[in-house]
DNA sequence: TTGTACGCGTTATCAC
DNA sequence: GTGATAACGCGTACAA
């Protein structure tokens, strides 16, 4: 015992390692080994499983992932690329895959871009160092060199939210273009004619997709946009969306009706810009968002809005990702997770 | 070159190592671990060195650094340790903490809790398997079984948000004591004396100082709260709020001036419970919350609240780690950022 | 300045 | 059923 003691603290920090147990048990450290991990190869007879077990435990042995990762070149660490984890979209996804991943033994290495494509690289290549088992990706563009490193890498890679061009990737993400038509459809039953929209990237599938489901529900109904009731934000920020809602009140004498935001933080932009031009929501304009994230149901007026079920979507995500590991020539799926129109205040009948 | 591949690819997945780039580039291994290595005992020819760099770079290599860690006993990753990444308090501190350490070549591993103990402990061991090189535990309780598991691991631990009893662990934490007295006076000021509480359990070191600040400051002013004005939840959620809020509105004839809660998500509880009662805020009742979370400014009415600068904790937390890091043995201390009041309509004066 | 040789803690594959 | 032993890829003291 004072002997187990002595070697550990021989080694580094007093750390307990396989053959500490083994001395302290009279078996060879091997054995230790497959007595600790479960589906071992040889058996091992019951007295001693359990002599070494109890040990093990008295010693207060951890095991050193690290080694092991060494061998089975298998580190059970994936990570996850968000662009900034303060966007309030990423916090219940990162729930979700932990929840999928943590019992399975897997750990998440949580990396932000900060919205920047060298960054990103930076993290990729340093996950790669890492070695770890695979990586979910929730900055996609439609072209991405992230996706493409990642598969010179032979990374899997599961991409969250957002898809690329060819749907060549295992992808889960949100329904937006039945979610934005049934959004618009609603814009348009409540009459409203004369509608403005504010845009994201066109490089990103999620904005494409909603801003298709906007301009087709609208073609549907014979109502073309023109150029001034059409606004892009580079970034979807509450302070862009405020600009562009700007530019959007001052590009005719006329308001529009309504303005059809390509997310929430985008929409709160927009509730700020018309507070500041004193108008009245929804009396003088009305507006709706995208997404549902916390407290928008509590702010003036309770924004109407897309909800994503974003548990749903990491839980799925991490699921795919397993089946990635499981089996990895599985073909790629793109998962679409239904969105759920939410009709608050912020948008009303049009009287006129 | 077909021999370096071959061999390359004779190895698991075609990744390169350090004896491919030296044999490639025709020297040996330990000669490009130094070259590639900034900081490494022996100095390079400055003609091997940019031939190996360019090899490197051609083949594609990326260190291992699992295999690194093996040698240095330091895997350059750290875990940070939260309840629900969900609550908006988290997510400030996860990017603060991540910029301060990533240019350092450390990782972030996130592990929720989920509120459970039992899963608290299982991190902290698995984490102590992977080796962290330290912990961020935004989870501490005043006596803290994974603060004292830590210690027993020879884990570096930065206590991030809250404090443990006897201050000898290294903390970053907002000035709570400070922050809800200068609320308190406020709300004093604005002419409340009639006053309710809703606490949080007392084994948190925020929740005490907040309670402590709170009823200093009342003393000062000879107030000594009766207990059918002091609510209690277990957690900080709008759920526990709302239930909170509506017990007080019910514990007594009179209704409160104000109710002072513990943190904006409970505010939020207690404006929803107001407004099932049909109460105006402020009109009928002051609210106040603490956090100042996000869009807490924009909610009907916007709240008052105090702000913790949430960025100012994480940097301060992962330069104390740093520091830890760098010298063992440096003693404990804790750092208090302040906090700053946010006023808004949720409170206003007393008219009566 | 560069090469040699060993060890980090595990797992896998032999023998026995 | 158990023991011995060879990797895994890298860092580094020491030798040359």
């Amino acid at each position: 015992m004072c002997a187990a003691k002595k070697h550990a603290t021989a080694t580094r920090p007093g750390r307990i390692k396989l053959a500490d147990v083994a001395a302290a048990s009279g078996v060879h450290y091997s054995t230790v080994s497959r007595v600790l991990r479960p589906g071992s190869k040889g058996r091992i007879s019951d007295v001693v499983a359990e002599h070494v077990r109890t040990v093990a435990q008295e010693l207060g042995y951890q095991p050193n992932t690290i080694a092991a990762s060494m061998r089975t070149k298998s580190t059970r660490s994936i990570g996850l690329i968000v662009h900034d984890m303060s966007d309030p979209v990423y916090p219940p996804i990162l729930n979700a895959i932990e929840a999928v991943l943590s019992p399975e033994g897997f750990v998440v290495l949580v990396g932000n871009t900060g919205y920047d494509i060298e960054v990103e690289m930076n993290i990729i290549n340093k996950m790669a160092s890492r070695l770890v088992d695979g990586i979910f990706v929730a900055t996609t563009r439609l072209e991405d060199p992230i996706v493409a490193r990642c598969q010179d890498l032979g990374i899997p890679l599961v991409s969250v939210l957002r898809q690329t061009q060819t749907e060549e990737t295992p992808a889960v993400v949100n329904d937006c273009l039945g979610g934005m038509q049934t959004l618009t459809r609603q814009v348009l039953t409540s009459g409203h004619r004369d509608i403005a929209v504010i845009l994201a990237p066109q490089n990103l599938s999620t904005a494409r997709e909603r801003w298709w489901g906007i301009r087709h529900t609208l073609t549907e109904h014979g109502i073309v946009l023109p150029d001034h009731r059409i606004a892009f934000v580079e970034r979807m920020s509450a302070d862009e969306g405020l600009e562009a809602t700007k530019a959007l009140l001052t590009a005719d004498d006329q308001l529009p009706d309504a303005i059809i935001c390509v997310n929430d933080l985008v929409a709160i932009g927009a509730i700020r810009a018309c507070r500041e031009e004193g108008l009245k929501i929804p009396g003088d304009i009305s507006i709706s968002g995208y997404n549902d994230i916390p407290l928008v149901d509590m702010i003036d007026p309770p924004l109407t809005t897309v909800r994503m079920r974003l548990d749903k979507i990491g839980k799925a995500a991490g699921e795919l990702m397993l089946a990635h590991l499981g089996s990895p020539k599985l073909p790629a799926q793109t998962i679409r997770i239904d969105a759920e129109l939410v009709l608050r205040k912020s948008l009303q009948h049009l009287k006129r």
